[in-house]
RNA sequence: GCGGGCGUGGUGAAAUUGGUAAACACAAGGGACUUAAAAUCCCUCGGCCGUAAGGCCUUGUCGGUUCAAGUCCGACCGCCCGCACCA
């Protein structure tokens, strides 16, 4: 028997579904919609591991819902604009696009022999003129709508990109690709109004219950909503106020200083005349915003000499700070310290020597009693010092103060959310344009709908450091579109997640003049299951999510949730190895025995790492295509799914790999030996069906059930071994008779159609082989278990004495629980257990346990 | 510091959500076929005691609830992730 040649057999089907067009969507009211999409992905240059993955993932759910009737939309395409495409520009010396394109189609084609169910007439790039167009027409029409605004503000700089990154691309203080320390820079800057929406993309949360809880969990964390009050306080000797922010207007009476943040406006102002506070507000300035710049930052303060009045008391004053620690970003760049029950504050009242008053008390502990040490209490209890607040808890203070704050007219109730406008602009060449004109005269000019798109231009100078847009010799010099006078064309592209947010709504049509086919896009939205990977929990799910609510308010579709469905997949990882100067080592360099791995060729002891993430820089990637190439595409998609479940990181082992190939193999065989049935068309079900026949029927009927519900929940590894399961099961009913031959042939048939949407090169090769010539596997409705096979006439039934497992027994279904307890109490083991005298106490689970007290 | 998750054989994991722990695999060991190898097939495979039948123990640790706990509750240990000077 010769082994599957899957090489032939890949590129068979592949043409088959090709020529047969399988997977074009049409729009189709007769059956319900079904849109799957996978992250799509950046033009890196060649696919790898963690696509693989995803993909796979992606083309079982496509797959396994056309099977079960759905119209399923699945289309792929590229995220194509981005910085590497800069990078290889100036190390190769190619331009952005060419490299871009080159890419594309390298990894088009490695997708292509993965035989995924794409409706390839869908493909988009994100760099293509025809594509980026309608994103500046969005742009323009945000900007009518108010939801974008230009401002000149503080923003992350990475000083490696020579970039402006947004809040959410900054990860522990360094750039999120570069890994650069971030540095704080003052530029004008193009921000999408998506704190417009905090409210709104806070409770669409709570209808995404078929999003991961955790990436619910870590949106509502970035959102990041407060409850508190604005509270004013009047400025001794001068007209204006100061307004603070404070979650805990409980603890006003415990108020021992003001301080403010050093961009504070009053701080500013303040300086031009002290030049010690002006050092004092570079320095400030001058830390980084890192955590070890945090950690390590003393809390310091500096004494502006102004007092503030208590807005409780005219005739208490307190002093105001400019301090290190306020953020001018976050509430009103100013607070009160109240350093009993803060923490932050109480070291601060020590340091420059502020008076503590507690104003909560535990419950029950005597006011007189209740001293705050080195550590602020924080938790509730009863209100102390705080004249008519005293003897309240603190959530009734909290609404008690903020009502005498508001009837006085020196404060109000207010919501605060951590969120921050969404910086878009990037000084970058190989990104879409940001459609604007700045003309002396007339200020920021929008460019006329009809001259877009901005087209990038061709012609660019790498070697010049700097965005080359901005250093192109002619582009960015036009005439303003409103005076005609000479002016500039803005320089900045967008930030590459403008792309990505919402390129699943132009899939709806891509071919469509209008930046969205408004029918097609009502037709197919929401996506119903989005896969990819945790990274972007906040980042480009998170755009996503205000985009579509951003379209919606300009009136270009009706969905507010982009994606109803939500899989996060782990990661692809791989043992490590390092040498004895911590050098990675290519895992094909190391052997291991005996449990010591060794260099191949030095024979130097190596150090095996743990497993982890697949990445060039630790050696540890896997080539996907050199995989395909030796093993196929379905060995390498049943891998992926076979062990760990999708949103677990999967190991990848070379020994995985033989043992999936080795299962290919066997059911490949088990067709080809099978061949073509004796008689055409194959006979119905048996009149009569042997012991041994009927129990591989009902396992059969129960595996269609078991791999329906594992599908339907992604419990890919479990609907896995199911199949192998059945395999067995057919490998051990070895009689002859005409219902044994009968039930191996529908339990291999069954088979072949369960084990299509992992491995569909192969169902099909095994569809041919066993005769099935009536179409495409891939064309075949998903099988349905008869009910009537499901049920088990008898059940074994556990028996147990004082909670420990003693024997089983056999029932028959649903028998008596007389008849049950007759049976456990006969067991010998159990009689010998109890001695002669009766049980306490029999408990009886139905059909699964029997279990006897003594 | 705050929030969340996880901990099961040598390994990846499963366990109908409180009811026979370790399904299905991988690795390992033994055997068959073969001149040999590969491929394939069969057997063993959580630990301890025992020739065996069998017994005892076992889901990070300790305690609790229950007829019954991997699953629920409490404390602790360890690992992972997210956020973080957020007022």
């Amino acid at each position: 028997m010769s082994r599957y040649n899957f090489k032939e057999s890949e590129r068979t089907w592949q043409a088959a579904w090709e020529a047969a067009d399988c997977f074009r969507a049409t729009e189709d009211a007769t059956r319900p919609k079904y849109y799957v999409l996978e992250m799509f992905p950046y033009p890196s240059g060649r696919i790898h591991m963690g696509h693989v993955r995803n993909y796979t993932l992606g083309d079982v759910v496509a797959r396994f819902k056309k099977a079960q009737g759905f119209n399923v939309l699945h289309p792929m395409g590229w995220d194509a604009f981005g910085l590497p495409a800069e990078n290889a520009a100036i190390e190769n010396n190619v331009p952005p696009a060419a490299w871009t394109q080159e890419n594309i189609a390298t990894m088009r084609r490695q997708l292509k022999s993965m035989g995924l169910s794409y409706d390839w007439g869908r493909e988009l790039a994100t760099c293509d003129p025809d594509y980026y167009r309608h994103e500046q027409r969005m742009f323009l029409d945000f900007l009518d709508n108010g939801l974008v605004y230009r401002k000149e503000s503080w923003v992350n700089w990475d000083p490696v990109e020579n970039t402006v990154l947004a809040n959410e691309q900054v990860i522990d203080g360094r750039g999120w690709r570069s890994g650069a320390l971030v540095e704080k820079r003052q530029l004008s800057q193009w921000f999408l109004k998506i704190t417009d929406f905090a409210q709104e993309l806070l409770d669409g949360l709570e209808e995404l219950d078929r999003w991961p809880e955790r990436v619910r969990l870590m949106q509502e964390n970035w959102i990041g909503r407060s409850e508190g009050a604005h509270v004013d306080f009047a400025l001794a000797g001068r007209d204006d106020s100061l307004a603070v922010y404070t979650t805990r207007p409980d603890t006003l009476f415990g108020a021992s200083f003001c301080a403010i943040a050093a961009n504070h406006p009053l701080a500013q102002e303040l300086a031009s005349d002290q030049p010690v506070l002006g050092e004092f507000i570079a320095e400030c300035n001058r830390l980084g915003t890192s955590e070890a710049a945090i950690e390590t930052a003393e809390k310091r303060g500096y004494d502006t000499g102004l007092r503030a009045i208590h807005p409780l008391d005219n005739s208490w004053q307190i002093p105001v700070y400019v301090a290190n620690f306020v953020l001018m970003e976050y509430g009103s760049g100013a607070v009160f310290g109240c350093p009993a029950h803060d923490q932050r504050d109480l070291d601060f009242a020590r340091k420059y020597d502020l008076k503590v008053t507690p104003v909560v008390a535990p419950k029950g502990i005597p006011a007189a009693d209740f001293t705050i040490g080195d550590t602020a209490y924080l938790e509730d209890g009863t209100l102390i010092n705080s004249g008519f607040l005293d003897g309240l808890d603190v959530a009734t203070a909290k609404a008690r103060v903020i009502d005498r704050l508001e009837y006085i007219g020196r404060g109000t109730r207010a919501v605060k959310y951590r969120l921050r406008d969404w910086g878009v602009s990037r000084q970058r060449y190989w990104g879409c344009p940001i459609p604007v004109i700045h003309c002396e005269d007339c200020g920021v000019v929008p460019v006329p709908r009809d001259q877009l798109p901005v087209e990038l231009p061709v012609e660019v100078d790498f070697d010049t450091p700097g965005n080359p847009l901005d250093h192109h010799p002619t582009w960015k010099h036009v005439d303003c579109p409103t005076c005609g006078k000479p002016a500039v064309r803005e320089t900045d592209t967008f930030d590459t997640f403008f792309e990505s947010s919402w390129y699943f709504a132009r899939f709806c049509n891509t071919a469509t003049e209008e930046p969205l086919d408004r029918a097609a896009v009502d037709h197919w939205l929401p996506v119903d299951q989005y896969i990819g990977g945790i990274e972007h929990a906040v980042l480009h799910l998170l755009y996503s999510r205000f985009f579509t609510r951003a379209l919606k308010k300009c009136g270009y579709l009706s969905v507010s949730e982009p994606f109803v469905g939500l899989l996060t997949q782990g990661m692809v990882c791989h043992q490590t190895f390092r040498d004895a100067n911590g050098k990675w080592l290519f895992p094909s360099d190391v052997t291991v025995d005996g449990g010591q791995a060794r260099h191949r060729e030095t024979g130097e002891a190596v150090k095996a790492g743990r497993s982890e993430k697949m990445s060039k820089s630790k050696r540890n990637v896997v080539d996907p295509e050199t995989i395909i190439d030796s093993y196929g595409a379905d060995t390498a998609r049943l891998f992926m799914l076979s062990d760990s479940p999708p949103d677990r990181d999967l190991e990848w082992t070379d020994a995985g790999i033989d043992g999936a190939w080795r299962y290919i193999n066997r059911l490949w065989r088990l067709a080809a030996e099978e061949g073509a049935p004796s008689e055409s068309p194959p006979r119905g079900v048996p009149a009569s069906l042997g012991d041994d026949a009927m129990a591989l029927v009902k396992q059969t009927h129960q595996t269609i059930e078991g791999v329906t519900g594992d599908l339907d929940k992604f419990h890919f590894n479990k609907a896995v071994a199911r199949i192998r399961e059945l395999t067995n099961g057919i490998d051990r009913l070895v009689g002859g008779s005409e219902s044994d031959i009968w039930a191996r042939r529908f339990a291999l048939e069954t088979i072949v159609l369960l084990i299509a949407p992992m491995t569909p090169h192969l169902a099909e090769a095994m569809w041919k082989a066993l005769g099935r010539r009536s179409g495409l596997v891939v064309e075949q409705a998903w099988p349905t278990a008869d009910s009537g096979y499901l049920r088990d006439d008898e059940v074994t039934v556990a028996v147990q004495v004082n909670g420990k497992l003693r024997g089983t027994i056999t029932l028959a279904k649903d028998a008596p629980n007389d008849e049950a307890e007759q049976a456990a109490l006969s067991l010998d083991k159990v009689q010998s257990l109890l001695g002669n005298g009766p049980p306490r106490k029999i408990i009886i689970v139905p059909n699964r346990i029997i279990n006897v007290v003594a």
